[in-house]
DNA sequence: TATTGTTATACTCTATAACTATA
DNA sequence: TATAGTTATAGAGTATAACAATA
């Protein structure tokens, strides 16, 4: 699992290179895109991200005008992240970019094996989250 | 499939820590154990790991006295890496406490399911090996 | 008191260059 | 000239503590 993992993310993030995006920030610009006005608490827990290091992630990010900080005014400690338009082209540009890049990891896998593979990978996942239902 | 990764490293480190073996120890011990005289640098290329990194994790072995570095007469620049009998009881040991961990990581999941995704993860993996012929 | 974002820092992993002793 | 192991070092990634502003 290991390798194969070092694998698709040495894949991505040739695949990303060109947009100057890595498999986080990327992560992180489709996150915001696709939930514009998320706090950065949030955005570093749905990444599994310490808020401390996602800060020079949003950093980064904002630099490039892909995002903006934006002032809560129900809560003036929290900044709400949103794209810019730059940030939706380059969002755009990304998605297809990664569509590649899963052709190539899946190359010619059949479509039931993809979903038992997603599947399993989401239990594993979700198996840390304490609690005990079944699933 | 980083989650997930990162829930079974996470999983198998703290099953290791009562042991005194990490991830990337546990694999040097195994493969060692069941490939004696290993040369280091056949065991960096099957860890995936650059042989200056390697060098620190066989110390770590050598030094717990689980595995002896001895001198290949035959090409006096390398080391033949074996096991010491400390070294096969805590290898016996670990196997133990990682099939807990693997009956956690896995908790009911269908044996069919496993193999699909032992084999789509072997695909992945041999994705990156050149070549192009198909499987 | 607690939380959001931030800074500073340390620790681990990983990658690269250069060295030695052999071949 | 090339290879096995080693050293030193630099760069990522990640984790923790402490701080200012705000709740």
């Amino acid at each position: 699992m290991k390798r194969a993992f070092n694998v698709v993310q040495a894949d991505l993030n040739q695949t990303l290179k060109p947009l100057g995006l890595r498999m986080v920030t990327y992560s992180a610009l489709v996150l915001i895109v696709d939930n514009p006005g998320l706090r950065q608490s949030q955005l570093a827990a749905a990444l599994d991200v310490e808020r401390a290091n996602l800060v020079v992630i949003v950093d980064e990010l904002e630099r490039r005008d892909l995002i903006s900080r934006d002032r809560v005014p129900s809560d003036r400690r929290a900044y709400a992240l949103n794209p810019t338009p730059a940030g939706r082209h380059l969002y755009e540009r990304a998605l297809e970019a990664v569509r590649g890049h899963e052709a190539r990891m899946l190359n010619g896998m059949e479509e039931e094996t993809k979903q038992v593979v997603i599947r399993a990978m989401s239990r594993i996942r979700r198996g840390s989250e304490g609690g005990s239902r079944g699933g």
